[in-house]
DNA sequence: CCCGTTATATATATAAAGTATAGAAATAGC
DNA sequence: GCTATTTCTATACTTTATATATATAACGGG
């Protein structure tokens, strides 16, 4: 490829969606109606108009796929390989977003739809990477503040919290402890409500109070992997 | 300003390149010569050409600035308002670099200088949000790892490493337990070398092997602020 | 309706890390 | 030699993290 220095830059945002589903952490795709890479599956972006800001640029392609507003987004990081496009120059401001399976309303077809992040069908341009880098940020968030209850319907259990974390984190964690920890936690707001589901004894739900993500005591990952019982 | 959508965005990286110099954190500024803010400083950066990625393009910002390679340099944050360049589109790519005050050899002129982040002068564009938030960063990096070292000479006494703790972080740490915890840092060699200048007892020198900052257990920072004594 | 199963919940012991404080050793200046 | 100053060692205390035992509540099968 021969680079033209009188060329321009165009510039995206593409924005990773990620949610919890069916017992995993699910990431939203649009698969690519046009060349390069027609048909295969990509993150949703789109162009930075010269009227808007980044965030207000990530925001857009978020609420055009997914409708949901007040959730959590943040800044990934700006992937700039000149051979990232085969046919242009395109710099892409990555995004990743945190949205709760109950506030989505989303109709999945040929077009659109969930993927398991440990999953993965064959990507457009550098989107693994951009999936892959959006995991890892997601466990250094965890690891100092409670992000996970942007995955968590309003109402959850420990159990269910728990698992969130297991998922994000990849590695099974003691349940005693957890618990321990997890009611220290600031903004955890304990219910006089409980499951009356298919479990067996019911289990107490738990809210968080809109919103300290800066709270340094939640960080309760340390816990060793705890052996598996035969 | 009227923005035409038909305009094409300019992208640029800017570079924070920050040392410890004369007991302080200091960043390396240039003055613009050119309008817009012509004749205020700012941070040196430069168009991003086509034929390069955005880590070459910073790295090549360092090295026409400072002629050091090898140096801690990391993406802080893409700056995209569209406001911030008060006659055209420019989206700057930030990245920040730690450089020892020993390897460079930079003559400053009237264009070239370094200023204590703490006492700035007024600053071109939104740069000065971009250094504040380069410092930030770094006091998060600081948390989990030893990347203090990349500001300290070779070889370093542990007063000096807890003084650059100190700056950085804004805060008083107790002397005899920093000690404890830095012995502690993986990659902390001992030398059997000692200052003989000018203080009262020789302190032992130490330096750091390449490089390991993804360190966890060096994250010394959390102790509680050490009361003044009169 | 008893009883085993399963998941939730509480209590407590042990280990590790973080914080606080006393004081000894080495040098320079007087 | 005495004092001031800085480096360095040792140790007690507090908090957090990890490990383990046991009780409680519902369900389902006989």
């Amino acid at each position: 490829m021969i680079f033209n220095e009188t060329k321009t830059h165009e510039i995206t945002v593409d924005v990773v969606i990620l949610t919890l589903k069916n017992n995993a952490i699910q990431v939203l795709l649009v698969k690519r109606l046009n060349e390069p890479f027609k048909d295969k599956w990509a993150i949703p972006g789109g162009y930075v108009r010269l009227s808007e800001n980044l965030d207000e640029a990530a925001l857009r392609v978020l609420k055009e796929r997914t409708n949901v507003d007040n959730i959590y987004l943040e800044q990934l990081y700006t992937f700039g390989d000149p051979l990232r496009h085969p046919n242009a120059r395109v710099i892409t401001c990555a995004y990743f977003a945190l949205v709760r399976a109950e506030d989505l309303n989303i109709v999945t077809t040929d077009e659109l739809a969930w993927f398991k992040v440990s999953d993965l069908p064959k990507l457009a341009f550098d989107h693994k990477d951009i999936i892959e880098y959006s995991m890892k940020r997601t466990r250094e968030r965890l690891e100092i503040c409670p992000v996970a209850y942007q995955l968590l319907n309003e109402k959850f259990t420990l159990t269910e919290m728990q698992k969130a974390y297991e998922l994000i984190m990849s590695k099974e964690l003691d349940k005693r402890n957890f618990r321990k920890k997890a009611i220290a936690t600031e903004g955890l707001i304990e219910l006089e409500e409980y499951t009356k589901s298919s479990s067996k004894r019911p289990a107490r739900l738990y809210t968080f109070e809109n919103i300290k993500l800066n709270s340094k005591r939640a960080h309760f990952i340390s816990g060793k992997k705890k052996e598996k019982v035969k």
